[in-house]
DNA sequence: AGACAGCATTAACCTATGTTAAAAATAACG
DNA sequence: CGTTATTTTTAACATAGGTTAATGCTGTCT
């Protein structure tokens, strides 16, 4: 945990009210964040204006698009509070030069790396093995305090499906 | 490309007829395997026999059930060749202990890492806001020469409809 | 060539989810 | 409190994709 302490010493704190976004789809977003307090989510908009959620993040987690802060692209998604948030910023290439210096920063941003990894794998898995309603009831079982917080409206738009749908899915 | 030097230099050099499994879904699986020649498939098989495909890694790729391996946990896929495949063989622990003393194999990693992120936010995007037949399109113009090797049901495994639907979608 | 195996197509019918729109419930606010 | 917004439910209909099964195609082995 050098690495969060370090972004907690070194990094600017932030504070953003719900409905604010931190960082647009298709800007340019250099930073990572550290969620000290709230709750956000990170989603999608298709051409047609469709939005899709991504992942839903959480206090203690670090967040920022990678690709873009990396490979100074714009951002694929944009990452918006539900609820007011304190966040923590810093430069991704600051973490990344840090990494350089250091072999247990490095250790560390590998392990970030592996759990981010083995976190896209299920939703992976999920999204192409599981029906609407079965990946319905295991956001319920493995995070039932999240579903609560949480609109209907946004949980189908985690679950790629219309809020009507999920509606339905719930009487049965 | 050190890691990849090193694990051409040090692993074990292993061949894989078409048909047969690198590894297997629910066995422990601490290797990570560099794919010099050939084609393989990652697939999932869920309880009620239904199979669904990961990825296809092609050649030059690093594959392996990093968490399994990591995690020392049975892994969640399997791998298969689609056709006869030389592989290089190197435990994952041996490559990370080796990141322990080496920055830059830990950069290296972390890189690799990166990229696989990239990859899996692709897919997670095309599972959630595009329907089959866009996501088809997309598989034909990103790498028109796998499809082309492919058998269709594989592909229809890959967007994770039936063979059935695919090729229905193809004739319109 | 003939026989078989493995793929691909087609068709008929079924089910899950999308779409639109209206009604009902809940929350937000003066 | 009563009034507006916002969210959720319900209903009716449309569509994509699943299921099963039959048919056709291609390649391989003898």
């Amino acid at each position: 945990m050098e690495l969060q302490s370090y972004i907690a010493k070194n990094g600017t704190t932030i504070n953003i009210e719900k409905g604010q976004q931190v960082f647009t789809q298709g800007e340019l977003c250099e930073h990572v964040y550290l969620v000290k307090t709230g709750l956000l989510k990170a989603f999608y908009l298709t051409e047609n204006g469709k939005e899709t959620i991504k992942s839903f993040i959480q206090s203690g987690t670090i967040i920022g698009s990678l690709n873009a802060a990396h490979c100074q692209v714009p951002s694929t998604f944009s990452l918006e509070a539900l609820e007011q948030c304190r966040l923590v910023q810093i430069p991704l290439n600051e973490l990344l030069a840090l990494s350089k210096e250091s072999i247990s920063i490095s250790q560390e941003f590998i392990q970030i790396l592996l759990s981010l990894s083995l976190k896209k794998e299920r939703r992976e898995f999920e999204l192409l093995t599981l029906s609407a309603s079965q990946r319905f009831d295991n956001l319920r079982n493995t995070d039932p305090e999240l579903v609560k917080k949480l609109t209907q409206n946004d949980i189908a738009k985690y679950l790629g499906i219309t809020p009507v749908a999920l509606s339905r899915i719930k009487h049965q």
